[in-house]
DNA sequence: CTGAAAGCGCTTACAG
DNA sequence: CTGAAAGCGCTTACAG
């Protein structure tokens, strides 16, 4: 797999190594005969030449790679927003790395190692707990980062996200609106900012509502079982109960509680949740669902990070997007 | 965000830049004393070294990168091979170049074409209908590519994939033995081998059989429009009848429709799809499904993609892996 | 025990 | 119009 360079190119053409960059290139203003381009291309052409990028990037510092940090592209939600970064990068000339945090910081810290040994340009991250120090780092070097989905308290870092807090607050009045006895939120016993946000938007409106509330708070780590166990503990059917999902993995755990015990949505009980999935659609009811705009969300964070690259500015600006609610029929 | 080369360290410690790439590397054997040793780590860590991979790729004419090629990152099979892919790539030492193909030969080239000037080591594809030539052209430069999922009619390529026809026979028989009046394959319109061999399977049992069949054939471009007006032409209730949906976007979209029209499964109509999604869990009814092992699959491809990388050699083997039928409640 | 030097494949300021 | 040369940050065979 020996691939040919440039001085075979130089060597068979017998012209000079700086000649062919500069015709392969494209850098050659008017100065290069056409005689000599057109031998050049030909013989790159003939020896199958293909530039080798790691020997560009050495010498332009630049390597046209950026790294992709989510907590598991096996996620529906990550997998969309990995899709539309890498749209977005390939427009910019850039090829994307991709790895999954898992929610452990120390594996999120070996990422931003091996990316920065890589030479990306620049890194898109999902941070998580406890990883401000490797982010830390980062800024000291100040490495171009940007955050999507998720944020930092204390850093203050270019990145995009959505109104999270706001969004839970008009799904609490939507259900207050309704009358329910109880409206439960189900969300993670976690200390990530933006899901806090989603939290604190809900609990702000429900206590300044007079409906009985409750809060499921969740583990990373076994979802699916968690909801389910949490649900059969705290759902009674007697009273008119609303449950506000707010995440779509919450979402899809608990619809397939409600699923396997034969609990009839809108009848038994009212149902919102977060993010779109095909899932929610094979779901006997139309759920509604509070809609990322993934698409402009992973288009701003690539630009973001573009211009980061290009022109480093510390406390870089934060993008917050609208999420939106599509009502179906899940909420009577 | 310049930083800091061995050259630097070798420069405030007094030493070589010799030295201090045999001693960072741990290929000093005992030559080099201890406080030389210490004085070396003790520099590099006062000035945050990182080592350029870079620098080291170009030397090495190893990148220790690779690439995946699937058809799209978002698509939840793609997602969750990707994902063991990249713990398995990890674990060796290499990290993941993604790209999305849509099915597009041109684009499939371009990827080879971007991934190859990036120097990876070796590429995991899932090659798309037209595109043997460049494939081909990789092959002439022997090198190292391995398919996963789908593989290539007239080109020997290493590579891990399911037994395709015979788990679709297999299949077939578990509806044929049913009696059931009408059994309906939904399947793709498309050259590509693996799922050519999904309907040869179905088509030869079933013309075994004496039950009626019927094929619908659906584009790879609106999946979910299509499954829904050619279920609507074609299925006809009053038969007692089985749908297989031979992939996870054709079984979502199908399962779509039963629920859009309130077909219920298995009362109306007897459903088996392809893969495994969270999705199927939400649908009324425990669907089957034919399940892929994937994670043994991912690990596999990275292993053969390793070997190929450390040893090429052409005409590599084919890892078939069987496909399990996994029994639920959507077949009368 | 340690270092000087060549070279991986490029780009580009400079000289002619 | 074209080329010689330096240098990006590494590794390693060789010399001492």
């Amino acid at each position: 797999m020996k691939r040919a360079s440039i001085k075979d190119i130089a060597r068979i053409a017998e012209v000079s190594v700086a000649t062919v960059s500069y015709v392969l290139n494209k850098k050659e203003g008017s100065r290069i005969s056409e005689a000599t381009k057109k031998k050049i291309h030909d013989v790159a052409k003939s020896i199958n030449y293909t530039p080798n990028k790691i020997a560009k990037s050495l010498k332009m510092s630049k390597s046209k790679l950026i790294g992709l940090i989510v907590a598991d592209i096996s996620n529906d939600f990550y997998s969309n927003i990995a899709r539309n970064i890498e749209d977005q990068a390939m427009k910019l000339g850039y090829t994307l790395l991709i790895g999954s945090s898992d929610e452990n910081p120390e594996k999120f810290r070996k990422l931003t190692e091996l990316f920065s040994e890589q030479q990306v340009d620049g890194m898109i991250i999902a941070p998580v707990v406890d990883s401000d120090d490797a982010i830390n780092k980062l800024i000291g070097e100040e490495y171009p980062i940007v955050t999507i989905d998720r944020y930092l308290k204390n850093v203050s870092l270019p990145g995009v996200m959505i109104n999270n807090s706001e969004i839970s607050e008009y799904i609490c009045d939507q259900l207050v609106e309704k009358n329910f006895d109880e409206i439960i939120y189900v969300g993670y016993d976690t200390k990530l900012p933006h899901l806090l946000d989603r939290q604190d938007g809900f609990d702000k409106r429900i206590s300044a509502s007079k409906i009985k509330s409750k809060r499921i708070l969740i583990g990373i780590h076994n979802i699916t079982e968690e909801v389910h166990s949490k649900l059969r503990e705290n759902l009674n059917l007697n009273k008119k109960t609303a449950i506000y999902f707010s995440s779509n993995k919450l979402g899809i755990a608990g619809l397939r509680y409600l699923n396997d015990n034969n609990i009839r949505v809108p009848e038994d009980v009212s149902v919102i949740a977060f993010d779109e999935t095909e899932a929610y659609h094979l779901f006997p009811t139309d759920i509604d669902f509070v809609q990322q705009p993934l698409i402009d969300m992973a288009k701003e964070s690539v630009k973001l990070l573009d211009s980061q690259i290009n022109n480093y500015t510390p406390n870089g600006k934060r993008v917050i997007f609208h999420a939106k609610y599509m009502g179906r029929n899940s909420v009577k």
